[in-house]
This record gives C-alpha cells, sequence and structure tokens, in this order.
RNA sequence: GGCAGGUUGCCCGAGUGGCCAAAGGGAGCAGACUGUAAAUCUGUCGGCUUAUGCCUACGCAGGUUCGAACCCUGCACCUGCCA
C-alpha cells in the first residue's frame, strides 16, 4: 500500500493545483476506493496527448484500485457546453450522441483500464432525464447570480453585448450536480473545467455529501509549442494516430520542446527528463537523439516497448540512412502502362489532380529512385515498383 | 432605437470598375541543405486528362455596365459609438 503523500507526489507531476488537498489525503489514506469523476461532452471525439496526461493520472489511480467513473454527459450535450465559445452550440441527435459516445470509449480504453472493479460508465440523463421540475428548481434555488457571474466568460459575454441563453447559464449547475449525483471524490480537469467543478463541490456539501477534491492539470503544449493541443490549430498527437505517425510527429518537435515533452507526456524519471533537455540544448546529433529517445518513450507507453523499437529503427533507416522503408502499403493497379498521373491517383486519392501535377512539377514523384517530371509518362509494370511521392510517402505499385 | 464601419481563399489580412484566382503573413505541401518530419533558404499553395483554355470563388439575392470583390438596391450577420 502506497501511503497517500505519495500518492499525490506522482500525480504531482503534471499538477497545477489541487482543491481541496487535505480532504484528498484524509480519503486516500482511509484505504476506500475512491470515485474518480471524468466527465465528458458527447461530441464527436478525439483525444490527444494533451488529454492523455489527465487520463494517465487516472490510470495511476485505477492501478492502486481506485475506480474511474466515466460520465458521459448525455443529457447536458443537448445543451453544449458554452465553455470558451462565443456562440451557441448546434445541438445532437441522439444517434450521434450514441455514436459518439461509443468512440469516446474506444479511445479512452487506450489508457484507462476497464475492468469493471476500476471502471464504470454512467450517464447523466440517468438523473436529469426524468427530474421533476420541482426538485429541477430546488436546485437551481442552491445557486445565486452572483456565483454564476464569477465565471468570466459569462462576464466578457455580457460586456461585449451578447447575448447569453438561459440553458447556457444552467449548464455548469447540471454539470456541477453530476458530481453529487455519482458520488464523485475527485475529479482531474484542465483550469478551463474549473469553475463548472467547483461548483460541483458546491452541490455536494448543500446536499450533504463531502466535496470532490479537485486535481487541475498543468497546461500541455502542442507540437508547434503552441500553449495547447488542438484539432483547428492542428498541432496535436491524436490517440488514434499510428505509432509511426506519433513517433514521427515527435521528431518533428521543435528542439527547444523536448524537455517539457518528456516532463508532461512521459513516466522518465526526472533526472533523465533533465538530461534530455540539456542534449536538445546542445544541438547537433546529441539532440537528434534526445528526440530519438522522447520519440520511443512516448510510443512505448501506448503500443509497448517492441513497437516503439521497431518505429525508432524504422525512423533512422528511413531518414537517417535514407532508405526506402521495408513495408510499403500496396496499390493494385488494373492497367499494364499506367501513367504517373494515374498511380498517383490511385495511391493518394486525397489529393486532387492539380496537387499531384504539382508533386510531379517539383520533382517529389520518383518510381524505382528516378524521378518522373512528366505527368502524362507511362510506367511499365510487369514488376511491382515502388513509387514515392514526397520525402515520406511510398507505395508499393502491384499489377491487379 | 439612432449613427458609423465591417463580412475576401484553410486562418489572419490587403484590395474600391478591366493589369484579380485576388498583395502580405501564418498553416500546409515540395525542393535544397542537415542532425530529424528541428532550424535555415527557395519554390508552391481553388478545381479541371495542362489548357496564351474552361469552371467555381470575395456574406446572400437582385441590378447597373462591354466588363463588378470593387458601383446601386434589398436581406442576413458582426463590430464600434451614442441613447
Amino acid at each position: 500500500m502506497i501511503e497517500a503523500p505519495a500518492v499525490i507526489e506522482r500525480l504531482r507531476r503534471t499538477t497545477d493545483t489541487i482543491v481541496g488537498e487535505t480532504a484528498l489525503i484524509e480519503r486516500l489514506a482511509a484505504g476506500r476506493p475512491l470515485r474518480i469523476k471524468y466527465g465528458v461532452d458527447c461530441t464527436a471525439p478525439d483525444l490527444h496527448l494533451g488529454h492523455a496526461v489527465n487520463l494517465w493520472m487516472m490510470r495511476q489511480l485505477q492501478d492502486l484500485g481506485h475506480k474511474v467513473v466515466f460520465l458521459l454527459g448525455d443529457l447536458t450535450t443537448r445543451i453544449g457546453d458554452p465553455t470558451g465559445k462565443s456562440e451557441t452550440r448546434p445541438t445532437l441527435s441522439p444517434a450521434q450522441i450514441e455514436a459518439n459516445a461509443a468512440s469516446f470509449l474506444d479511445q479512452v480504453s487506450l489508457v484507462l483500464r476497464t475492468e469493471p472493479e476500476v471502471f464504470e460508465v454512467r450517464r447523466n440523463s440517468e438523473w436529469f432525464g426524468s427530474m421533476e421540475v420541482a426538485t429541477l428548481l430546488g436546485l437551481f434555488s442552491q445557486v445565486t447570480h452572483a456565483q454564476l457571474m464569477a465565471r468570466d466568460m459569462f462576464r466578457e459575454r455580457i460586456a461585449a453585448g451578447r447575448e447569453i441563453a438561459l440553458h447556457e447559464l444552467i449548464y455548469p449547475v447540471l454539470q456541477g450536480y453530476d458530481s453529487f449525483a455519482m458520488d464523485s471524490d475527485l475529479t482531474i480537469v484542465g483550469s478551463d473545467q474549473l469553475f463548472n467543478e467547483q461548483l460541483g463541490r458546491h452541490f455536494q456539501q448543500r446536499l450533504g455529501s463531502p466535496p470532490q477534491a479537485l486535481v487541475i492539470t498543468t497546461i500541455t503544449p502542442g507540437i508547434d509549442g503552441g500553449p495547447k493541443q488542438s484539432k483547428s490549430l492542428n498541432n496535436y498527437i491524436a490517440l488514434t494516430d499510428t505509432p509511426k505517425d506519433k513517433f514521427g510527429k515527435l521528431m518533428s518537435l521543435p528542439d527547444t520542446l523536448v524537455q517539457t515533452y518528456a516532463h508532461v507526456y512521459t513516466e522518465l524519471p526526472l533526472d533523465v527528463v533533465a538530461a534530455l533537455g540539456e542534449a536538445a540544448a546542445q544541438g547537433g546529433p546529441a539532440a537528434r537523439d534526445a528526440k530519438l529517445k522522447l520519440a520511443a518513450a512516448v510510443v512505448t507507453r501506448y503500443h509497448g516497448a517492441n513497437t516503439a523499437k521497431a518505429e525508432r529503427a524504422g525512423f533512422t533507416e528511413q531518414f537517417t540512412h535514407r532508405n526506402i522503408p521495408g513495408d510499403l502499403p500496396e496499390i493494385a493497379v488494373q492497367t499494364s502502362s499506367p501513367t504517373i498521373l494515374e498511380l498517383l491517383q490511385a495511391a493518394r486519392p486525397e489529393l486532387s489532380n492539380s496537387d499531384l501535377r504539382r508533386l510531379i512539377r517539383q520533382g517529389a514523384v520518383s518510381i524505382e529512385d528516378q524521378k518522373v517530371l512528366s505527368h502524362d509518362q507511362p510506367i511499365p509494370l510487369s514488376e511491382p515498383v515502388t513509387l514515392r511521392s514526397g520525402s515520406r510517402t511510398f507505395h508499393r505499385i502491384v499489377r491487379a
């Protein structure tokens, strides 16, 4: 049994602040498994390394016997969380919500354990779906206007002369009540959720339960060094990225981010993290090697040491030794002597013909290491050939 | 409610009648170089079986004109100021 303060210490690595720390230590020390709230909105999920920082913290607690309660906000999703949004969000159909929930579970299970002893799935429609208006009004009476106006986003919207729909105002109240309804002991969230989860503590206290502790995680940087990973900035590494993509994206980090990444996104000992940072600052092959170690450590966490080792070897082969990788995606073609453009259309369906012509014009396309510069050049396919389009995209072309 | 300004390509942003598929920046893509998909430099960056060609595009719908992102009318949304 690990002592409670030691548990906290482990979490501290990626923690900014803890609300209710003393109570949390007491509860950990009591030996009872904690219920950890992991509440999500059922919008289309695309979890990335930043989300996973929270998940890994929960995973550590699961390994100590605590239970993650995965709370699908199926009912509240119909409202839409106004956090950080300037506009009201469109509502989702029930079918869409179900599909998103399934996808969420898939992605979450890449990090969390899902045995029933340490994982439970709940939905907030369980308590909100059939709640009486009188009960609801009772809840509302527990929260004052001033409390809601403490939310900076609401104040900003008002100051800007924008509307706030009543249901948006109510959203944090409902999210807060979730914590009471599901008996949350602890929730691990980013600072953007601090306000909503504080309301959770408020409800629990008002309704006679001990308030949940809040572990607010550190901000986790995107691969461009920006303050967060986001889809719109296209600077994130998704949990569903292939090991190869994870490895490659990590190698494309600016050298200056190596230490931060190693700290936040791996479990490497802190002295190793510091050493990697120093190596990265040195530049030269030392920096590259540090980054290789970082990439391997992250890939190991998600896909195991063997996969990481293979990706590392593959990367060195392809980019340091400039060899063509071994296992290429295969494209089967019907015609015996297609033009290079036809081959590219088959191999890169996501690109437009104009894009493909551009690649050819810029000298990015080669067959068997021979540059092809004319878009209508026929390629005889008596033997399978290797098609290269760009510095890191290869296909094996075979006759169908 | 009144007055003024705005709505441009993935994002930001210039353009006020033909030289506009639209300056500049960012992102993306490619090439060179290298230590890597870092950094740097260069090129490219709507689509079309490539074409001094066609199609689509400057909030939406009409109109004026040989010709409209640019002028006019209406509509929608946004911003600022006043009340």
